[in-house]
Parts: structure tokens; sequence; C-alpha cells
DNA sequence: GACACTATCTATAACCG
DNA sequence: TCGGTTATAGATAGTGT
């Protein structure tokens, strides 16, 4: 037995404190990265197993490439929260054999994932109808057309509107405007507050003020 | 000095093992939803500030009770995921001063939050036109004109495919439409996979199999 | 429900192959 | 870029207040 090379492993030093500031060492900060990533992801899926959450998490890394929890569950519960109701995404269920170790399949990666986040302006009426067979189109098509109509509707109601408020004076504030999501645009990440500029980490309160935003709606207790 | 009660603490017993499966006991439950939620958030921000990365997380609550982080930033960051480019939200960004212990004032709460989950279908082009100053107003009908002439455009587009679809039969496959979002509609819950409904945890692999659905893109190396 | 305590359990930093 | 190892920092279950 070896007894004498007993010292010949070097004692591995074992994990060491750090401040939580940006890692300046490239490769450490890739390893990390991944480790951490990782571990966020466990951590949602015990919540869910533990508590009966749901949970959706979305991690982009500094190179802008997108790793996501809870998906394509992600995107029904993203949408409930931000009350879109834009309906679950017509992509199909992730199923189980094309999840190799967290990573979908290539395969599954080029027929579904790409062209959402390289497409500009990937609205649902964008959709290419080049490919499309006949019932998809008259779907395709009958949604175009409710749209059509309603936004048709809207427009005059714009306009009358538009002539009463002419008459009697600038409206209020536009702080009700608050409620809802901006008319679609450029996305213009300048103009988007990076949770990575917010503020330090603080030893007191387990997420740093300035930087945990959660919060939680009324109606349900819990 | 008390030399005397040294003893009269009880002794804690300190962090047990717990198996990663439904908490049945409601009152650990909550208490551990609450704790390990709050984790899941510092973690993240961990995982932004050392690495550069930008997060977000939504946790529901068994009863359906939002929690977010990342919020605003969450938003800008999902619509960048999805593709959707449906703009950053016009909520206004939540000031420090205004979150307290990593929950939103009340007085912001009713300010801006609630209506965004009560309401239903809350698309942008659904605002409420009654309180909107001049301004707004023709920026809002500006939006709406756009969207309305790319729509009919579309329809237009689709009644040309179709007659000549109809004619050369029927065309490939559904597959390619998945690469699009749904047509809006309604939310339905039971059509999800559910995040708590799926496989159980495993030891080898540090997410389990089947409930990891975590992906990047090709694009970026890093 | 929020906080404090503390004995554990778990995640992970640095290192190696 | 991946896994595997080790020592240790950090998270947290159960408890009390």
């Amino acid at each position: 037995m070896e007894v004498a090379n007993v010292n010949s492993r070097k004692k591995n030093m074992g994990r060491r404190k750090i401040e939580i500031r940006k890692i300046e060492k490239k490769s450490s900060l890739e390893v990390t990265f991944s480790k951490r990533r990782t571990g966020l992801f466990k951590k949602a899926s015990e919540v869910c197993v533990l508590c009966g959450a749901e949970a959706a998490v979305i991690v982009f890394s500094p190179g802008g490439r997108a790793f996501v929890f809870g998906h394509p569950t992600a995107e029904a519960v993203i949408d409930r929260f931000l009350g879109r109701d834009t309906g679950t995404s017509s992509r199909a269920v992730v199923p189980a054999e094309q999840v190799v170790h967290g990573q979908v399949q290539r395969q599954y990666l080029e027929a579904v994932g790409r062209a959402e986040v390289k497409e500009e302006g990937g609205f649902w009426w964008d959709a290419p109808i080049e490919n499309m067979g006949l019932n998809e189109l008259e779907q395709f098509k009958g949604s175009l057309e409710k749209l059509r109509e309603k936004v048709a509707d809207r427009v005059e109601e714009m306009a009358l509107m538009m002539v009463m408020e002419s008459e009697s004076g600038a409206g209020p504030s536009s702080a009700t405007m608050v409620e809802y999501a901006a008319p679609p645009q450029e996305y213009n990440p300048s103009a988007v507050l990076h949770a990575r500029d917010l503020a330090a980490h603080s030893q007191s309160q387990a997420v740093p003020r300035g930087f945990y935003f959660g919060f939680g709606f009324d109606e349900p207790r819990f």
C-alpha cells in the first residue's frame, strides 16, 4: 500500500473567501459563472419542489448568451407576471430526452432556439408565412384580422379622444400611464438599469438594498 | 455576572438534512419558501456582480403571489430573451428608497403594481386613454397607426399566400412555426408544464434531469 | 410573519487532469 | 472547456422570541 506517497499529492487549499465584486481574471470569471449559474438553477429547482412554487430564471452572460431555467414554463410564468397574457408560446415542450446535462441538444436548438434571439422585433405577426400549411395560414389570418379590428377601433377612439382632450386642456400627469407597457420600440440596453451597476453587497441584509426589487402583489396571502 | 444560567439556554440542534420533496407542514413550508426565495435572489445578485451578468428571477408562491428579482431590469432582460422586443416597460424605475427589505412599499405597489397582474389581456394598445395628456395621446395614436398599417399589410400578404397555398397543396409541417410565439390567447395554466410536476432530485447531477431547461444560444462564445 | 441562534449541511474557490 | 478533489465559506432547518 502506498504509504510513502501520502504527501505526494499536493494539499488542496479548499474554498477561500472572496469579495462580492467583479472578478478580474477572465478565466476564473467564466468558471465561476458556469458554476454559479448551475447552483442558481439548482436552488430554483429546490424551491419549486420543496414549496410547490413556480420559478423562472434567466441569466445573461456578459457576452449576452442566454441561460434559462424553467423554460418553457418560464415564458408562461413570465407572461403571467407581466400581465401580458400573450399566451403560452407555441414552442413545443422540450422533451426530457432532448435535455442533456442541462443543454438542449443541438438539433433542437437549431430547430427552435436560434431565431428567437437573433430575429429583430420578433412579434408574432411577423412570423414567416412561406412555410405555413393551409390550416396554420387560416388561423394566423384570423388572428391578424382580429388584431386589425381591434386596432382600428382603438384608432377611432383615439381620434375622438384627442378632440375632446384638446378642448378641455391638458389631462392629468403621465403617472397613470405607468401601469401599461410601452408600445413596441427598439430595445435600448443603455436605457435599462443594469443589475451589475447597482449597489454592492452588504453584510447585514441578505440581498443588498437597491438591488433587490423583489416584491409580491397583495391578492393572495401566500 | 450570571454564571448560574449558562445552562438555562436550551441547545439548538442546528441544521438538519432534508429530502428535496414537497414540505408537508404548511408553516415550515412558508418559512422555507421565504428563506430560500431570499437566498435565491441573493445568489442571483452575486452572479450579476461577480460575473457582470444580467439575471432575472421570478418566483410564484403556491398561492400565486409573485416575487421578482431584477425588476424592472427583468422585463427588458426577459424581452430580449423572448425576442419580443416589446420594449422596455414604461414603468418607472423603483427608487431605492421605495424598496424596504425587498418589499416595495405599499404606496408604490398600489400606484403601479396591481393593475398589471389583475388586468385581463393587458396589451399596450389596451391602455386606457382617458387620463392621457395630449402628448401621450399623439404618441399613442402614432404607435397604433403604425401597427394598423403593419397588420393591414400582413393581412393582404396572407390572402395572397393562401391562394397560392391552396393551389400548390399542403405546405411543410408546422415545425417552423415553432420559432414564433403564438398569437395572444387566454392564459391556460393547465396547458403549461408545471415545474413542480417535474422529476425529483438526483444526486449526481447538480440540477435534476428533465427539470433543468437551461440552455444557451450559439452566437456569443461567452 | 420577522429576527436571532447555531449546528449542521451545502455550495464553491482554487487547483488538478 | 469540462469533471473531480478538498477545505472552507456560506446557506439554512429547527428552534426560540
